[in-house]
DNA sequence: AAGTGGTCTAGACCACGAT
DNA sequence: TCGTGGTCTAGACCACTTG
């Protein structure tokens, strides 16, 4: 196996795939070392820094690992360990090939209850923005969610705007800090009677619940809210690093 | 803002720094160009190569995108879009600070039901490992685990092994093929009276639904199993892409 | 044609581990 | 001391976008 200078796939990408297909045929094992990159670098007739960074691909993939001073060693396969990648909805609906959309149910200004005010930081009763949805694909739910947002006075929301532009889109209007950053929590739970009616299926079924916390860039909480997903109609798949 | 070469600090990260908390602070507004690789390189006083490497962090980070002969523009925050991560149960465990155990409730070799056969494509009937545990964190039923595995005749085993060792281990020992990686699926349900029973807890209580596919290096089937995780004893937390 | 990011090189110095 | 990976440089050529 060799590096084809003239191929369109760099020269960089054809060693990580070589390394690749050895470790993953078994050429080199679990703990076994591989050639150091100066003799690497000889056999494939590649810079030191080239072969670096077929190197780097194969790390991160997490397929190797490299020891300052001893070497660079094949890993043990985490067969037990799974990433889920929980993509924005409208993109996920498009890429399962699904028609997406949004009901607006309710946006009004409410006085913080005391969970959402300790969440938001703000005093018990300060007016925040209370927005409840439903998510569809196909015309049937998918996820109910409800948010508190804090609210930037003078900016009155018009309804329109909830319901067509991209909740993103209202945030940069009308919030008072720009969420940079969000945080989620990952639970399950049964839906409840007022849950199962907005999503259109039956009390004590099961389903995601995400936990949402949105922060400003200078980590104060903008926003705080909870998104159920039907457990019939939703599912996460493990992705799978890539070279 | 400048580079300090005496830190320990190697200099492509300090960039990196400077950069994203310039971004972070609205220096750099999404969708706005950054200087050019030149222009860093020439202000910063480093070569190109490490301005370069300075960047690559930002954008695995996903906080800017490279666009070519265009230049390296700002990312828009993608607030609801998040990654999870499943760490492997022991090493999950140990990082809350909880007493991980495993109780081993039955391994044996069975007739491969219809779905296993199809799952391990195997002909129906054909002797599987089948194995059902429960994973513990302080002494307490967490989760509960059923796998069928393709298995290699001739190699006994030993009870023992199942309960003390890890099952990578096991796997290692007496399965046909090595699995090389795995695929998961994640989805919700309610515990019936068997899965309830296995984890202490009531029938109808809302858990993860793990489904879990192994595979050997050419991608041929290996095991199949499924793990149910106790809805009010497991959740995931979203992981920040770091720089 | 000029400017941008994408790739590659041949060398250098460093920190660390094994001997 | 020697071999290992970690970092950095100053240049080069390329493909692509824009004017």
């Amino acid at each position: 196996m060799a590096i084809d200078k003239n191929s369109f796939v760099p020269p960089y990408y054809q060693l990580a795939q070589i390394l690749e297909h050895q470790i993953k045929t078994g050429a080199y094992r679990p703990g076994e070392a591989l050639p150091s990159e100066a003799e690497l670098s000889e056999k494939y007739g590649l810079s030191r820094m080239t072969v670096r960074r077929s190197l780097s691909h194969l790390i991160r993939a997490g397929l190797i690992r490299a020891e300052r001073g001893k070497g660079t060693f094949v890993s043990r396969p985490e067969l037990d360990r799974a990433v889920f990648v929980m993509e924005e909805f409208h993109k996920d609906a498009a890429a399962r090939g699904m028609a997406a959309s949004s009901r607006l149910l309710e946006a009004r200004l409410v006085p913080a209850p005391e969970k959402a005010a300790a969440m938001l930081q703000v005093r018990q009763g300060t007016k925040v923005l209370f927005v409840r949805r439903t998510l569809l694909t196909d015309g049937e739910p998918l996820a109910y969610d409800r948010k508190y947002l804090r609210y930037d006075q003078g900016r009155p929301i018009l309804e329109n705007e909830l319901q067509y532009q991209a909740f993103p889109d209202i945030l940069e209007k009308h919030a008072a800090a720009l969420p940079m950053s969000s945080k989620m929590i990952l639970k399950v739970t049964n839906l409840n009677e007022e849950e199962a009616r907005a999503l259109r299926t039956s009390p004590g079924s099961p389903a995601f619940l995400v936990e949402q916390f949105l922060l400003a860039a200078d980590n104060r909480p903008v926003g705080w809210g909870w998104c159920l997903y039907r457990g019939d109609r939703y599912q996460l798949t493990s992705v799978t690093a890539t070279i």
